[in-house]
DNA sequence: TATTTATTGAAAATGATTTTCATTATTAAA
DNA sequence: TTTAATAATGAAAATCATTTTCAATAAATA
């Protein structure tokens, strides 16, 4: 077994209570798991660590819960083009800071980038703003990727 | 058979020039079609049209082509998370203009946007320059999506 | 405790995308 | 031109990620 959660309970757990969604073992060593990682995991790398910690953890249960927090916009799901999906933890308090991709059309490298931030966060926030309104969305998250090709590929 | 390309060709292929790519039917008819279209298609709606056209054509030759006009820089491929890749032309001179995308983490609904692109354009501009330098990428396009929950869904 | 409801995992089904391979069309060379 | 090399094609088979089905189990509620 792993530790348990911390006190009362992790932070993402008061939002498992509000959307009446059960906090069960295969869930929350998937929400360790991501907790742990600074990558983008696909399901079966998330699949193959639930299964080193408990190995009655099954492929399916994993597709699910990775799908819910989608949903409930804790996990946010991406995808490269190499056919398989990513995710990663919204807000992962120890991990990686939000960040953008830079994909390289030809060898499908990804490179995270986190600089010009500031920048990014003033025409995100306000753009944000105004799509809400316009469009009535409850925006939650974005993402930005420049696509090209890479030193190696150009 | 449908019209050929006006005057001395099209602009896409001198492209194929350069690469030595060879420009087939097949090739033309995916053009072609992308052209006369403003929404993002699957493999198989490109697929599906180009078979009304030419019968001959196969899935397995749109998938090529769609991949070698992304790979050309040509054509933006797009994953919404509905486990089908949609494809789109970079620079469709009579169709849509540039734009970015709306997500509904709920239903799936994409919503494509326009507006405030004279502030998007400085943002992206500057980024775009700056991660050329740093990361010596040759960044030819790139993505903006914003995720969330619809009208309906929130 | 009994009963309803949510969650789970295994196996099967699905469905998009790739690979294989023999054939055909195109270009380059002789 | 004729010939030799190469690129492109399509059908069928293979892959592989993701979903669905369904019976079993666990948790919440009456």
């Amino acid at each position: 077994m792993r530790e348990k959660r911390c006190g009362r309970g992790a932070w993402w757990q008061d939002r498992f209570q509000d959307m009446g969604a059960r906090i069960t073992a295969p869930r929350e060593v998937v929400l360790d798991i991501l907790h742990e990682t600074d990558d983008h995991v696909s399901a079966t790398d998330v699949y193959v660590k639930a299964h080193e910690i408990n190995p009655t953890i099954g492929l399916t249960t994993v597709y699910r819960t990775l799908d819910m927090l989608t949903q409930m916009g804790i996990v946010q799901k991406f995808d490269f083009g190499d056919g398989k999906s990513r995710y990663e933890l919204v807000n992962n308090p120890d991990g990686k800071k939000h960040h953008h991709h830079l994909i390289c059309l030809r060898c499908k490298t990804i490179l995270d980038y986190t600089e010009f931030l500031d920048d990014e966060l003033e025409f995100i926030g306000k753009t944000q703003n105004r799509l809400s309104k316009k469009y009535n969305f409850n925006i939650t998250d974005h993402a930005i990727s420049f696509y090209g090709f890479c030193e190696q590929c150009k």
